[in-house]
DNA sequence: CTGTTAGCGCATTCAT
DNA sequence: ATGAATGCGCTAACAG
């Protein structure tokens, strides 16, 4: 009797009444079996063929569709070249399509904002990873807090060096740079300092350049800088360069374990960096939805992933998942 | 159908051919519901109420049991006091107890060694959280490796302080201390300075009281001292006595994130916690038994947790599961 | 040893 | 608007 048609209110009490009584809960597993449905999500996201962070993430999903095909999803996904006129193509295709759930990486904000906006009369449960966009509590999300991250980068060099001085802030960015993840995460690290004014003898500079134009690294961006941050995750570009031209003695703080980063992360290059769990991201998302629409519970909307530290002594190879 | 008695061999081809050829698999869940059958899983624990890790690991194993209770699953908890008399009891009943797996943690090595042989004559699947004991890889483990935390440690030691020289290793053990886990810890923390012979100018040294005595703190333990390791959960009892005795400058690194060491961590007296995640433990031992036993699926052995830096800037108060 | 059937808990359909 | 029947995919008990 679970709503079909109208019912006198009178009856609905009583049924409630007694379901409450002698403590009724329905299979959900005979529901989904008698029912014998599919369940549809679209995963909307870049292309992760050249990118390794979101062949991490794509990776989490798949093993999460793995896990819940035997519960009836289905996963239909939606790929995008890292650019706003295919992204915007692809919110056409996501548009049309029918499902029950929607997984999205919002990457480009104003886009992704209206998209969402247009999305959201389908009342179709959207989560989102990597990072968040919607301002009120509308959409489930799944990723970091970039602003504490930065924070946290701010307190690793704060102690990780002796009576050092210069800071280098390192932004290497896309032609096109889309998320203002990035900025967020310089946000937290500058807030560190101003936190612990007893910090005084720190020195702080930026350099900006383009990851088409890596050659512009030179010496004197370093001469007389201790630490380096790079708040993405191109601190291997960094690192080579430091290591190609026998500069010791600089600490580098990164974010992701691209093979790269992790190479220089052994090699005592780099020394710390911050772990998004992509893998995680990917697998938590889908778990939100299979949750929230298999299993009909309910689930926390916004799930924070942890801000892991790597150093070269806790970083295994291994499949790190929950 | 799958075995039951005997089948001419030929048949059992032609099936499993046929299976093959369809790509046919059982679905599980019509399967379980058709067996209406309940899984009882033992839980055998030292008794949590006044310890606040194993408050933990059973927090992460009731969270598990309320999420796939729906599954039918069903818990029987068997907690023992912290001491070799009450362990020995509880095995027998442990013994005796009809179940479908088991999770245990094996605090008394040689005791549960001996269990565990005598156990696995039962064929029941059984998980081991925190600790493992077995050497082979007869039976499952969730927990973290032991050694390699304390070289992590060793590393965070040897770059948060400057110039320093003398690291005091504090131990603080129990009346029956049980677990190998802390000397594990200590192993691998002096193999990270035997790795590193560039770090020449470190002297260590070592104190060891029960913890029934903390009185036999005294100011003279830590004078000269830069850095405190204290291998177990303990570090804030250190952290205390240098709080009270206003002594400062001395780094500490400890493990777990007891309400005690989160409060001296936040306060800045303790510098790192290594988090072991006790909730996830519990949490993922039980999904090991419910992946094997209900879904009949294959699933790794040994998971290990990973080796969790927490610092007052990445400790948050929420729940962190997977 | 093998084929048939009832029923696990539920939702949908059809009949009333 | 409501009760009864059918079947989702599977297992166990039954009969042949």
């Amino acid at each position: 009797m679970h709503n079909r048609g109208q019912v006198a209110q009178e009856t609905v009490d009583k049924v409630n009444a007694i379901i409450e009584q002698f403590g009724y809960k329905r299979n959900i597993l005979a529901s989904n079996l008698a029912l014998n449905k599919k369940f549809r999500f679209a995963v909307f996201l870049p292309k992760s063929e050249t990118l390794e962070y979101w062949k991490s993430q794509v990776d989490g999903i798949e093993k999460a569709a793995l896990e819940f095909s035997k519960f009836g999803i289905v996963l239909d996904y939606f790929f995008y070249d890292y650019n706003l006129i295919s992204f915007r193509e692809t919110v056409k295709k996501v548009m049309q399509f029918e499902c029950d759930g929607l997984l999205f990486a919002p990457i480009f904000y104003e886009d992704s904002v209206l998209f969402l906006k247009e999305y959201q009369q389908k009342k179709i449960p959207v989560v989102m990873i990597d990072s968040n966009v919607s301002d009120s509590n509308e959409h489930a999300y799944v990723g970091q807090d970039a602003f504490q991250s930065g924070y946290l980068a701010g307190r690793l060099i704060s102690f990780a060096v002796k009576n050092e001085r210069h800071v280098l802030i390192f932004k290497i960015t896309r032609e096109i740079e889309s998320t203002s993840v990035y900025l967020q995460r310089i946000n937290g690290f500058y807030s560190y300092f101003k936190d612990h004014d007893e910090l005084t003898n720190f020195k702080f500079s930026e350099v900006t350049i383009k990851d088409s134009g890596i050659d512009q690294l030179n010496v004197e961006m370093f001469s007389d800088v201790n630490s380096v941050f790079v708040p993405n995750s191109r601190a291997y570009i960094v690192a080579r360069f430091l290591d190609e031209n026998n500069i010791k003695g600089v600490r580098i703080i990164g974010y992701d374990l691209l093979n790269e980063n992790i190479e220089y992360l052994n090699k005592g290059v780099i020394d710390f960096l911050i772990n998004q769990r992509p893998e995680q991201q990917g697998y938590m998302g889908i778990n939100y939805l299979y949750k929230k629409l298999v299993l009909q519970e309910s689930v926390e909307k916004t799930q924070y992933i942890p801000l892991e530290i790597i150093l070269k002594e806790n970083y295994f190879p291994v499949k790190r998942l929950s």
